[in-house]
DNA sequence: GAATATGAGAACTTATTGAGAACTTTATGA
DNA sequence: TCATAAAGTTCTCAATAAGTTCTCATATTC
């Protein structure tokens, strides 16, 4: 995992430059945009650089292309290190199926991430300020949370409890909110949650 | 994950154009259009660029058929749909910035993944069968949730305060989980919690 | 002193870009 | 149906931009 790099100051200086500019960009610097961005004036003297990184293995390139290089990373999602916490065990090593459920939830095609607000579902577990993955669809599920639209204008979180054919009754996973009963007019189901994450 | 496609300023420029035209007017524009679009008067010259796109892998075509051609939906990391949910406001499109802070928590080459066992941790919104993204480090940090290794043997997740030089003290969240004193030489801090994902 | 890291910039090769002609295929309406 | 217009395809020529290779020069380190 740590592999020390054997790079000299300016090759370093490169590769951030490099890394810094692709991340903020979306594509990969031109040689003389990286002899301005580590301070020369010498595109030369940049693609030197540039190909001590290729030998270093940091980066691959596609020759003569214009912004022809790829940054070497791992690619895949939680690839690197994977355990687990028991309450005072070791840790285990997780098997790949637990791997792929993962990946799933970043690149299923049918969801999409949304930002939380307030505290309405802490009892849930979904937090001010989380990230929930939400899974388009309008069927209702028992026991799931539910993205939810009211009368074409307000988005909330909310359990859903059928009453009767005309009438649904949402409901916080918090002590403090009430649960509101919405005619089935009103309230339109985006989909339910099925993933959640949150940065600290 | 950085896997920029490696298309020149114009490829890049037309897709642009196509994915814009697309979401406008719900059809796909013609070669004359995407020429004018991207600042040219040669639709021999935008015909290149859509093919170039094609073995990019960006659109898919229909030979000849008029508007006959399709974009290919992104894979990234929460590229696709991004909004917040307000308590009771509506949904709004987030920064860039935000993107690229979710795509750091899983990149990041100092940070790896747990499974989490057990509700010590619950008040801390950190529930039994959570993942946590968990960044390599020694230092202990005030407020923040760190992995902590007890006599070479025991894992565990855990809040940290320092009481004197000899002696740390842990602190579950969890009124249920009494904290615990430990002299410094049967504790070894392997990191702090950075990110957290549940599936459901 | 030799090896290494660094920088400037000239000279060269290749890629990207643009215009537009000539052609083939598709769409459309009488 | 079928002529015709419109759109897609392929091509050459040319200009420019970017990548590549090189020499020369100056520090710095061991």
């Amino acid at each position: 995992m740590t592999d020390y790099p054997l790079l000299t100051n300016k090759e370093q200086k490169t590769y951030e430059f490099i890394e810094k500019y692709s991340k903020k960009y979306g594509k990969h610097p031109l040689l003389n945009e990286i002899a301005k961005g580590i301070g020369i004036s010498s595109k030369g003297v940049a693609h030197r650089y540039v190909k001590a990184l290729e030998k270093a293995g940091k980066l691959k390139r596609i020759s003569n292309k214009h912004r022809g290089m790829t940054l070497q990373e791992e690619k895949s999602i939680f690839l690197k290190s994977l355990g687990k916490i028991a309450a005072g065990g070791p840790i285990e090593a997780i098997t790949d199926q637990q791997r792929i459920e993962l990946e799933y939830l970043f690149t299923n095609k049918r969801s999409y991430a949304l930002k939380v607000t307030g505290d309405s579902m802490i009892d849930a577990g979904i937090c001010d300020g989380d990230w929930v993955i939400v899974e388009e669809g309008t069927k209702p599920y028992k026991s799931k949370v539910h993205v939810i639209l009211i009368d074409n204008q307000d988005v909330t979180l909310k359990f859903i409890e059928k009453i009767n054919p005309k009438e649904i009754k949402l409901v916080p996973a918090n002590k403090k909110f009430k649960e509101i009963i919405y005619s089935v007019e009103r309230v339109s189901i985006q989909g339910h949650v099925v993933g959640q994450v949150r940065i600290y």
